[in-house]
DNA sequence: CGAATATTTGAGGCCTATCAAAGTGAGTGG
DNA sequence: CCACTCACTTTGATAGGCCTCAAATATTCG
């Protein structure tokens, strides 16, 4: 699955001499990529922490964005919007996520960034992650696999979206956000889960009224439970099995690897 | 829209000193973000031509792939497949486009890919791609541009699956071929179109059978002609009303530019 | 506590899938 | 040159999934 391998993988005990880098538990570092000194290069060149309330646009559709965003912590989404009013996530960013990583290239986003809850972000202005890009392979190399893992999901929403019916496109969802928010791969995960249903028909191509519907049907089947914004999956295997999910497309394991130095 | 220059984009009056690159035309050259010198580079690592007969299957789904290929003639698809028998093409592939860009990361794809038409390939081996990547940070520019904007397409792919209705999707999917074609921008613009029904079906997660019958509206609409195997859309801004497309996503413009280096 | 927001429930209708079969066209072989 | 096959397109009828509209209930938050 890993072709190759270019350092030690980051584990919590084997933290790098700056122990507390903010960074440590985003997706930058451990894409397993980054060598601790470029993981330091990171940290210097973002900027301090800015928190914004549930609901804030961090970047409305189609407006300049001159950093990329990492996401520490909180829940975010990305979005698009049709003449219609149709409102569609493209993604949903959890802790650790890149808001986004194209404003590594364009100055100018496709979609639109918002918070789903009380998030905190730091910012990497263009300039200087071009100038990392440039000077250190691994942040170079970790960029681009974070693209394309990016890429891998979004093909496999577009495959949800295109082929699966309401209800399994929802257990598909929750699945995902169980490996993503760290799920150890255990029978029962259960994790919070702070959107509303209409985000969540945001997300799926649904309606909110029909995402109601979809959630108490897999509530009756007994393959998930919900409590104040708490969702429980009493069986990770059967959910997965209703839902067609397998986690490969997430690439979540770290150290993805690349020989050339 | 874009963030800064690097070099002088590629024109055809302005070709290389190798002036016959089978390179020219791909994707790769026209980001716009490759040194003649790279180009070279790349042209030196890439293997002798394949023809593949129309249908062919390049990879299997899940199947190993070593190398990155490009598609130099012919059309293809990613495919994949859900257990029920479902299938979807979260990409349209034609002649200069990146078939399997993750090949430099994964050394397996969560797709498979398929020819629609007699195709010509080349391929650039992953160790090689990864060498390439870590020596000419134009190299390593262009395959990340390259990803992040297969992020941009297929985000809107999303939107169109999950917030469109099938007539608008199949127009959007003629609007998006015919700029990434090629098209000038003119108000008529005509294109050969190889895919079946079917095809299209499996991109746009439709059925055949619709899409027949929406092809029929958008030709009794006057919004298309269709005549053995070619499409011509008489008005390419009413489509595009019709539609709701948009081509900024694309980025299909050259120069996306890079300053640091 | 009151207002706004979110969830839940119900009824009716549209879009698209499904199933089935006829029509068309290209390529093959006699 | 004509039957024949195979793949694709076209047409029709029916069914189902999801949307829409509307209103009641529950929950959050100032």
């Amino acid at each position: 699955m890993i072709a190759g391998l270019h350092h030690t993988p980051p584990r919590e005990s084997h933290a790098p001499a700056r122990a507390s880098s903010r960074l440590l538990n985003t997706r930058l570092w451990n894409s397993g990529l980054l060598s601790p000194e470029e993981l330091h290069a990171l940290e210097d060149a973002v900027s301090f922490e800015r928190v914004y309330r549930s609901g804030s646009i961090l970047i409305r559709e189609g407006e300049q964005a001159d950093t990329v965003s990492i996401l520490l912590d909180g829940w975010a989404c990305r979005f698009e919007t049709t003449r219609g009013g149709g409102r569609q996530l493209p993604a949903l960013l959890v802790p650790g996520d890149i808001v986004n990583l194209d404003a590594l290239m364009f100055d100018r986003l496709d979609y639109g960034v918002q918070t789903l809850t009380q998030a905190t972000t730091i910012a990497l202005p263009r300039a200087r992650a071009q100038a990392l890009f440039a000077e250190h392979p691994g942040i170079a190399r970790t960029f681009t696999w974070l693209a394309i893992v990016e890429n891998s999901i979004l093909s496999r929403w577009a495959l949800c979206l295109a082929r699966r019916v309401a209800i399994e496109r929802l257990a598909h969802l929750l699945c995902e956000l169980s490996v993503r928010l760290g799920g150890k791969d255990e029978q029962v995960s259960s994790f919070a889960f702070p959107l509303t249903q209409e985000q969540v028909a945001d997300a799926l191509g649904l309606t909110a009224v029909h995402v109601n519907r979809m959630l108490q049907a897999l509530r009756n089947d007994g393959l998930i439970q919900t409590c104040n914004r708490h969702v429980t999956i009493p069986d990770g295997a059967k959910l997965r099995r209703f839902s067609g999910f397998d986690p490969a497309y997430l690439h979540s394991t770290a150290a993805p690897g690349f020989t050339a130095g």
